[in-house]
DNA sequence: TTCCATGCAAACACTTTGCACCGTG
DNA sequence: CACGGTGCAAAGTGTTTGCATGGAA
């Protein structure tokens, strides 16, 4: 029994998906999400320098805003890739996790598969399903064994 | 082939093991490492409030110095059980990963065995070596299905 | 008596909030 | 033209730092 979580959009048009749920569509959503896409993983901080080297100046307090919108979406995820900010970065290439070094920082993104022993294990034990998206295994890659 | 992370100082003299690495022993330390094992997962701020209430009055960046310090004797671990402040809990009760449910906040250790198989994938596939002690698994819990 | 540890206060990093104005739908 | 979104500035939380004093060894 594998964990079914709402499946991402299917790269869609989340501009009407926007609007179905009683959200406007602003050049400053539009600009962020893109930044997001660009960047892979990026804190709101990079995020925002991001979006303002592209173009227009947008303000921090818009860039947290929007990406919690973006997150209740389905859009975007965060993860916490350092004991600082936390990092967002697109689902639409897929459901992933990440592994980060502890000694050069190094992030990898892995796929779920390999989670499907513990998924089952933690089911089982606990009723307990892992938010899969939201995981970060911290470690030591293997350049710094 | 499992992980074989520093073992946990067999609970013995943690005074002695201070001084030997030219740390000292102060009353702040021993109270602060006693209220963490007292509060099993506690941030800075509540270590600081259950020393506090226990007796003398101790710093806040007192607080932070020892957590620091008692973790790299091993002695204590963190953990980011939310998106706030990290927690902190003894090791002297064994190695343990968490559970932290979504909905309801609910914290539950976990024995290390059942990463066996994911530790073994990573390593296979990425020469990556999960550091157990420090994980947080976010999700739902039996409760909040 | 020597340094490490502490207290204090100020600075920092990150995030949130209140409110007036703006612009999408 | 209504109402959600934005910018701005101020405040909130959590953490770190510099420096003078205090106390363990």
């Amino acid at each position: 029994m594998r964990s079914q979580r709402a499946s991402t959009p299917p790269a869609a048009d989340w501009r009407t998906q926007l609007r179905e749920r009683g959200y406007r569509l602003t050049p400053q959503r539009e600009l962020i999400l893109a930044a997001v896409e660009r960047l892979g993983h990026a804190t709101p901080d990079e995020v925002l320098a991001a979006v303002r080297e592209q173009s227009s100046a947008v303000n921090v307090s818009t860039v947290y805003r929007t990406l919690e919108v973006l997150e209740e979406l389905g859009l975007v995820r965060h993860a916490h890739l350092s004991d600082r900010a936390p990092t967002y970065h697109s689902v639409t290439d897929g459901e992933h996790f990440h592994l980060v070094c502890r000694n050069c920082r190094r992030v990898i993104s892995v796929d779920p598969g390999v989670l499907n022993p513990l998924q089952d294990e933690l089911a089982a034990d606990h009723g307990f399903t892992v938010d899969v998206g939201h995981l970060t295994v911290f470690g030591r890659c293997s350049e710094c064994q």
